[in-house]
RNA sequence: GCCGGAGUAGCUCAGAUGGCCAGAGCAAGCGCCUUGUAAGCGCGAGGUCAGGGGUUCGAAUCCCCUCUCCGGCUCCA
């Protein structure tokens, strides 16, 4: 065996001694250039204290790295851990992955975290990182593996599943499958927490890597805790879970819980009610909501725009009723695959009604009406439908997740060479939309495929489109991302995600290809051979739901919506009553070219109007007296940006209003 | 549906350990003030303390049930 070892980092290289480790290797490459938390070895994430193996080559992951935030939060959801063991006699452990913005672990201490609790375990956590321990990895065999967690019914589970193939691997379950699973007797690795004194603190299951010891976690927190099923399934026992988040400086953290204050300050139930947009009584019941007549303005731009668009697209609008006899969902089978999502039935006349959980029946029906020929396709139905599911009580979410919404639907009925132009044409329709709407390209795009259970459909069917929907977006320009087996039963579909002004993400238009339906209703056209041909059939919402793309809009928006959106347009602010007579006139010049004005007459003080004005987010306050009346101008005050003096009334106009008519949005998040 | 938390005036919130007619600010109403760029002053009014049972001499406060909301889990055709 050699005495020493090569390895590479971008083209350079360095001779170092046998098992010389991978911070070692680093420096020696010269390749350490911030604060950094692993190594990657030939790609694989490594621990900057394990030896590194001859000819790697080695690359630094920085703490302010996507990867190398996992990594903090990971070793920070260790700590967690440990902290619990410390604190709770008999605690069971499950798994503690990293997430999104921070980590979370599962625990079985026999009843629920307090919020006391959690303090006390931060401040557990403080005393263990100042301990200096070490994370030190170990390899052993299942049997060991099972040994040592005797006690930890939850971490036998899981070295039970992955030995025996049933889960190929987990975050706290083996290493990777090449580092060494001989015939379904994987190697298992563990993470042992080591004093400075060298005494063992704890140990965990776990696939690493991990930061070199407990002091080099800069900023972490506890956030909540909340009830998780075991493994994700509701048939498994609920443990408790506690969310944290972990980041590589005491600033980026202030900067991710600020962001995450403002988030709720955004919440659209709260700004709906401040704004008077939408209302939640409790008399309409949970998921149900209305829109106050602020709210209705915003959400008549939306939907004049839509049904402008669909129209000038080539859509053909229809309209179908709420309620309908429950035989049209038996052979649609949503009461075969859904029933316990629709609303209860009622009988009138002797015969079952439903509401309705889709429009997609209806605007079969309507495909349905007439023999359809080969010369029609595409046929594309739209309409704004108001549908009812009942969503499980404890799901519904103000507008995000209601049990009554309406979606801006259309059923595109077309041939099978049309597929590729009528998904691409819906996609190039959903950028149009996020653009005009503020939220700017879609942020991803993911083309979801045959799930194990599809009920419908055949091989070729399925494949042809996946592939169409792949050949769609790929003609869009769009990176997009694939999801497998994440696809409905009837079909493949593309979901569009936007982001909005605070980075969040949102999953709003929907594209799906329906083999069930046209089969149920044996739908056909007569194509040029004179034989019936099943149509495929596209299904589409851009918006998704009305309610759901208001919520997102009222968020990223914090409530002031650009001015062709919002509900009153300009405030006219006269500073005494002696000038209402202009305040009114400027009113009336506004509202001739359809701008939404109002005049504030009140005899509140000036300051207290404007005040008022610029709460209520109205994008522009005209404050009118004296000079302005005399001269015919308007001191402009907007929500944003600063005030203007001696603006003639005119060129205000103008500006507004073709501001209104180009729909601009501007940077207003 | 499951786990936890919460529900006091339109809104935001006070009301330890049960004890005089349940309080404040803002908003809304009415007066006064007549205003030059983010809160002028005053006065009244407003509450089945989510709802229903119970314990108690006495319940916003303690117990039980129900409803609704919030945070998660699961689900989202």
């Amino acid at each position: 065996m050699s005495q020493t070892i090569t390895v590479h980092h971008a083209g350079s290289r360095a001779d170092l001694e046998a098992q010389s480790t991978a911070i070692q290797a680093l420096k020696a490459l010269d390749a350490v250039r911030g604060q950094i938390v692993a190594a990657t070895v030939d790609g694989h994430p490594w621990d900057l204290d394990r030896p590194v193996p001859d000819g790697a080559e080695v690359a630094a992951i920085y703490a302010d790295s996507d990867e190398g935030r996992a990594i903090l939060r990971h070793s920070t959801a260790h700590l967690m851990a440990q902290a619990v063991t410390d604190l709770f006699d008999d605690a069971k452990w499950g798994i503690g992955p990293p997430v999104e913005d921070g980590f979370y672990y599962d625990f079985d201490i026999g009843r629920p975290f307090t919020a006391e609790d959690l303090e006390r375990i931060e401040e557990r956590m403080v005393e263990l990182a100042r301990e200096k321990q070490t994370y030190q990895r170990e390899e052993i065999t299942r049997e060991a593996a099972l040994a040592e967690f005797a006690d930890q019914p939850y971490k036998r589970e899981i070295i039970q599943l992955v030995g025996d193939g049933t889960i190929v691997s987990d975050v706290d379950a083996a290493p990777d499958a090449d580092e060494g699973d001989a015939d379904g007797d994987p190697t298992f690795t563990v993470y042992r927490n080591v004093r400075p004194d060298g005494t063992a603190a704890w140990s965990d299951l776990c696939r690493g890597p991990h930061v070199p010891s407990t002091d080099r976690i800069p900023a972490f927190t506890l956030l909540r805790s909340a009830g998780a099923y075991w493994r994700g399934r509701e048939d498994q026992p609920m443990l408790q879970r506690i969310y944290g988040t972990a980041w590589e400086s005491k600033k980026a953290m202030t900067a991710h819980l600020t962001m995450l204050e403002e988030a709720r300050k955004r919440d659209h139930r709260k700004l709906g009610r401040d704004l008077e947009l939408v209302h939640f009584p409790e008399e309409l019941g949970p998921g149900l909501s209305l829109f106050l007549p602020n709210g209705a303005i915003v959400r008549k731009q939306m939907e004049d725009w839509i049904r402008d668009e669909t129209l000038r697209r080539g859509y053909q609008p229809v309209y179908t009723p709420h309620i309908a006899k429950e035989d049209l969902w038996e052979i649609s089978g949503h009461l075969e695959n859904y029933a316990e999502l629709m609303y209860p039935g009622m009988e009138v006349e002797g015969a079952a009604y439903r509401l309705k959980p889709m429009n997609c029946p209806f605007h079969i029906m309507a495909f349905t009406s007439r023999t359809r020929s080969y010369r029609e396709l595409p046929i594309r139905l739209s309409e704004l439908g108001t549908v009812y599911r009942y969503e499980r009580s404890g799901v519904v979410n103000g507008m995000l997740r209601a049990r009554g919404f309406t979606q801006d639907d259309s059923h595109i009925f077309c041939r099978d060479d049309q597929v590729v132009d009528e998904v691409a044409d819906c996609v190039e329709f959903a950028r149009d939309l996020y653009r005009t709407f503020g939220l700017g390209d879609p942020s991803r795009v993911a083309i979801s495929t045959r799930p194990e259970k599809s009920l419908a459909g055949n091989d070729e069917g399925w494949a042809a489109a996946e592939q169409a929907l792949i050949d769609a977006v790929e003609r869009t320009g769009l990176p997009y991302e694939t999801d497998p087996g994440e696809g409905a039963f009837y079909g493949p579909k593309i979901d569009i995600h936007a982001k909005d002004a605070i980075g969040r993400e949102w999953q709003l238009t929907t594209v799906q290809i329906d083999f069930n339906l046209p089969e149920r209703f044996d739908i056909a056209y007569v194509g040029a051979d004179g034989d019936k041909h099943r149509p495929y059939m596209v299904h589409r919402a851009l918006f998704g739901s009305i309610e759901r793309f208001f919520a997102v809009m009222v968020e990223s928006f914090n409530g002031a919506f650009p001015t062709w959106l919002a509900p009153e347009q300009v405030r006219v602010v006269p500073v005494a009553a002696d000038f209402g007579d202009y305040a009114e006139k400027v009113a009336t010049t506004l509202a001739d070219r359809q701008v939404r004005v109002h005049v504030d007459a009140s005899d509140a003080t000036l300051g207290n109007r404007i005040r008022e004005a610029q709460t209520s987010k109205i994008p522009y306050t005209l404050v009118v007296g004296g000079s302005e009346a005399e001269a015919g101008t308007v001191a402009v005050r907007p929500y944003r940006g600063d005030q203007r003096k001696d603006v003639p009334l005119d060129a205000f106009v103008a500006e507004v209003v073709d501001e209104i008519l180009t729909r601009a949005t501007g940077d207003l998040a």
